[in-house]
RNA sequence: GGCCCCGUGGUCAAGCGGUUAAGACAUCGCCCUUUCACGGCGGAGACAUGGGUUCGAUUCCCGUCGGGGUCACCA
């Protein structure tokens, strides 16, 4: 009895690992190509955390004409979320990231390293797991959980580091005769690693974003092969990021402390270890605490969060870049027209501690974003936001050739308009260039009905002229000013304040609430040209009729 | 608690032995011959702390403090 035996027993079915090295060959790259990959477990939505490490590892792949895939952590099965993975598929979708292999719906996937979705992949974990067994380099395990819980318990006493290794690991000694007679019993077990690793050594990984890390060695026999049949994380990162080829590890710096049980994982399996760069997660302060995002707490953390307040995904994509590399903003400032693809990231230039997340920069980001959108551009994306989040934005957009004049004010110029950080924000922007119905005329220095009324009637009778161009229209609120007893020049004004009533300015706003409801608003000329004559006519009429 | 990572203005961050310690967001003021936004100019605001090493430390070493991660048949 030995080794092969037990392993021949345990996974009587399972083939051996030639197989899979033959059927998943290495990948034919160019030099230096990089494959990475985004491997969620379907237990919720896509948390931005997430959408950050895929983006990261996209764009190191997608730099190197290398690789990017999606991989589908589904080996715990109390955890999963229905739905979860044509969330996870559409979010991605969303943000124009998706894989180039993996999962493309719930059922469907792309790609010759497949299946991409771990609990698929039961067959391959067994096949490795037997390899190991078969060299000794795993063992089962018999302990039940309240045999592991009592080992915790004596190692929490004594103050010692718990956990399943060295003298604590009860099954690590058992023969192979042993556990054969216990199977054949019909005992449950797990299996086990044999670590080979010594907690008084240490062991030098270098990480891309965090340098040199020493750890001392693993020498926790962890679980592989869990009693439902399902692999470990570890064990299956292992096993699926040789088979698929990854080069570059892009994850959560959570997993950094397991890196020396990794490296010895792939060493024992007879891997190259690919490398691995953990990036810091993406934090909150809360009272006073960094904390990461919570998916429970924040709902910012959820990537639908964005697609409903109506924050391109360009944006977000740009302040997730803002926080990866500040490079990035020098970059964007250089060339504000490029597609983010063009920017060159550098992983090992990324933060190597986690930031906190700016709600005021992404949106700051985001209304730099949207200024550079044409009017078109603009109109589409509000549309497709206000399709499914808003019927009355939807309403007032459906005149498209009139919603495209608005977009357009202010935006041909060199320094476009920058008030739209997001779709959400479009209604109340400019709701007055539709019909609306305004209650509220906030006038400010001139507040005097009559004096409003002169202003508004002398302009509708005098000098309002739809062809006129914006200087001349200007010259005219000017002379108007000076008709009614107001300085037609602001310097005039502040040089001799006693001398008039109110300036030019002052003039303007009542023009400009008595149009519009409101005292800030885009350049009135080009307010007045979209609304046409009559809409200018009838608003200022009926401003006339409102005032008390 | 053990192990590991991190600590530059409110936030994101350059700099990594000698700098007037960049820049962006936020904030304040001024300017942009009508408002707001944009833009321009300017202001305030930082190297956690104590020891070393050095002619000289934000930069290197050690301690302290602070923050974070990890120690599952979860990923």
């Amino acid at each position: 009895m030995n080794y092969q035996d037990l392993a021949n027993l345990v996974f009587p079915d399972a083939k051996d690992i030639s197989f899979y090295e033959e059927k998943y060959p290495r990948r034919n790259l160019t030099e230096g190509a990089i494959v990475t990959r985004f491997a969620p477990s379907p237990t919720g939505f896509v948390h931005i955390g997430g959408l950050y490490q895929a983006l990261v590892a996209r764009k190191a792949a997608k730099q190197t004409d290398g690789v990017f895939f999606l991989r589908i952590e589904d080996t715990d099965q109390k955890r999963e979320v229905e739905n979860a993975i044509t969330g996870i598929v559409n979010s991605l979708q969303d943000f124009d990231m998706s894989p180039d292999e993996g999962q493309i719906n719930a059922t469907e996937e792309l790609g010759n390293y497949g299946p991409y979705k771990q609990s698929l992949r039961k067959e391959i974990y067994q096949a490795y797991a037997k390899y190991l067994l078969a060299q000794g380099k795993a063992y089962l395990c018999f302990c039940s959980a309240e045999e592991l819980e009592a080992i915790r318990a004596k190692q929490e006493a004594a103050k010692i580091r718990t956990g399943y290794y060295g003298v604590w690991a009860n099954c690590r000694n058992l023969t192979v005769e042993e556990m054969i007679k216990k199977v054949q019993n019909g005992e449950n077990y797990i299996v086990r690693f044999k670590s080979t690793g010594r907690e008084d050594r240490k062991i030098k990984h270098h990480d891309i974003i965090k340098g040199n890390v020493d750890f001392p060695e693993n020498d926790q026999d962890i679980v592989i092969i869990k009693s439902d049949g399902l692999p470990t994380y570890h064990f299956a990162h292992a096993v699926d990021d040789h088979l698929m080829g990854t080069t570059h590890v892009v994850r959560s710096d959570e997993w950094l402390s397991s890196v020396p049980l990794h490296l010895q994982l792939f060493q024992e399996l007879g891997f190259r270890a690919p490398k691995y760069a953990h990036i810091a997660p993406i934090m909150k302060n809360d009272n006073g605490n960094k904390r990461k995002l919570s998916k429970r707490k924040d709902p910012e953390a959820a990537v639908d969060y964005y697609k409903k307040e109506g924050i391109p995904s360009d944006a977000v994509k740009e302040y997730l870049l803002n926080i990866a590399s500040s490079s990035f903003e020098n970059w964007r400032r250089q060339n504000p027209n490029l597609p983010i693809e063009d920017f060159d990231l550098q992983l090992n230039k990324m933060s190597v501690s986690g930031a906190l997340f700016d709600m005021v920069k992404l949106l700051d980001v985001s209304k730099s974003t949207i200024s550079r959108y044409t009017a078109e551009k603009v109109y589409e994306e509000a549309y497709n936001w206000a399709n499914e989040y808003d019927a009355e934005l939807k309403e007032l957009l459906s005149d498209k050739e009139y919603a495209l004049k608005v977009f357009g004010i202010e935006r041909k110029n060199a320094k476009p308009r920058k008030d739209i950080a997001k779709w959400s924000d479009v209604k109340e922007n400019i709701s007055y260039m539709y019909d609306i119905d305004i209650t509220d005329y906030p006038y400010q220095v001139i507040n005097e009905p009559e004096d409003i009324k002169k202003i508004l009637q002398l302009y509708i009778e005098k000098y309002f002229n739809e062809a006129d161009d914006k200087q001349t229209w200007f010259d005219k609120i000017k002379t108007l000013s000076g008709e009614l007893g107001y300085a037609s020049e602001v310097k005039a004004f502040k040089e001799n304040p006693g001398m008039y009533k109110a300036h030019v300015g002052d003039v303007s706003t009542v023009l400009r609430v008595a149009l519009t409801g409101r005292t800030n608003t885009p350049d009135m000329y080009e307010i007045m040209q979209v609304m046409g004559k009559d809409k200018v006519i009838n608003r200022l009429k009926s401003a006339i009729a409102k005032l008390s």
